[in-house]
DNA sequence: ATAATTGTTGACTAACTAGTCAACTTAGAT
DNA sequence: ATCTAAGTTGACTAGTTAGTCAACAATTAT
């Protein structure tokens, strides 16, 4: 289970062999297709893992207990937080597996790991709207449209991500709260608040 | 050359073996071997030609004659003309080969394909920040910082790029323009002019 | 024409790939 | 203790992989 996930995020998920995954696992093959029938079950199910190891985490940023500029800032924060702990585990930025996953699949016959990294991706996505929506009912940024804001700065977060992953450079993700405050159109008595 | 194009933007770099490219292109391996030394000498060419058949019409949409703005709005227009084409003749959206494959690759040992990728896309990110500079100093837009606001741009787009690709859906890429906008913070004027 | 260079090929290794399976080991229930 | 179900394993296919090479063909120079 770790293995897969280790060996997909550092490298890649086709360039990835269920030999290697035994390997690291310390498994045999036999054992492996005991319980998987293919590469895509144990994929699946690994995101599943990940996703809901992240989950009560990210229930905790965007409590709507926060104010909603708050929480914006402390996901900044937390997401190059968490790079940072990986980066220093393996050596370089991974970024997020399910954008470099996702776009490596997302061609791929078999639909059901895009579906899978799809609706995560949405879950994701929903926390930011509901951030914005509140924002926008306490006044603090212009954004008339939250559901259209949050796919902006959703796409701004990946595109970040990747960059970070590409360059293999943590300072890229620096820019993450500047970067949405500007986006967000927020008012500057706001962002000093926040 | 077209071949290996075609498989590791459809597919992936790493999963794309000699075999397939060389099926492909209808050449036996020992030509591929006369040639290169290995895939990645071949991707590294590859990108290398992708680049300088694009480089030109970039140069004319970005072309210091064009308000900046309609640069952007046509850089905006060109891309999604492009990837629509291109889905028609795939099947199903790419989006930018330099972000997947680059993702990919960023982790690998041998150094020499991120390095291009990543002196590709400095190039690109360059004709943002020259079109934002020129709207900045023409009053067009709040842009303190254009290599700054330049970078927030590039990864916004490529979060739409990605995200375009990985729900293979080209409408995710019509929302470009208006993001760009409200990123840069384009005036109401500006925008109705351009 | 002929010699030299450039390019092409099929046949070849040796390592690796996904996937199967009968035999084995463990752990839990009775 | 012993029976059973759950899990593990090594050895096994059969196809694929990267990479090599001597022999062959095509082009070009002289």
């Amino acid at each position: 289970m770790k293995a897969i996930r280790e060996l997909i995020w550092k490298g890649s998920y086709g360039a990835t062999t269920i030999d290697q995954i035994c390997d690291k696992a310390g498994v045999k093959k036999g054992s492996f297709y005991y319980f998987f029938d293919s590469k895509v079950e144990l994929a699946l199910v690994g995101m599943e893992v990940d996703w809901s190891q992240h989950r009560p985490e990210l229930d905790a940023i965007f409590s709507p207990t926060v104010p909603p500029l708050e929480r914006l800032q402390r996901y900044c924060d937390y997401f190059y937080r968490f790079q940072a702990e990986i980066c220093k585990q393996y050596g370089c930025v991974l970024g997020c597996p399910l954008f470099s996953v996702g776009a490596e699949v997302s061609t791929q016959e078999d639909h059901r790991l895009q579906q899978k990294i799809q609706e995560i991706l949405e879950y994701k996505r929903k926390y930011l709207e509901t951030a914005i929506r509140d924002a926008q009912a306490a006044g603090l940024v212009d954004a008339p449209d939250p559901a259209a804001k949050s796919r902006i700065l959703f796409a701004y977060y990946q595109g970040l991500a990747t960059q970070a992953r590409i360059q293999n450079n943590l300072d890229v993700l620096k820019d993450a709260i500047s970067g949405t405050y500007e986006l967000l159109g927020v008012k500057k008595s706001a962002a000093v608040a926040a």
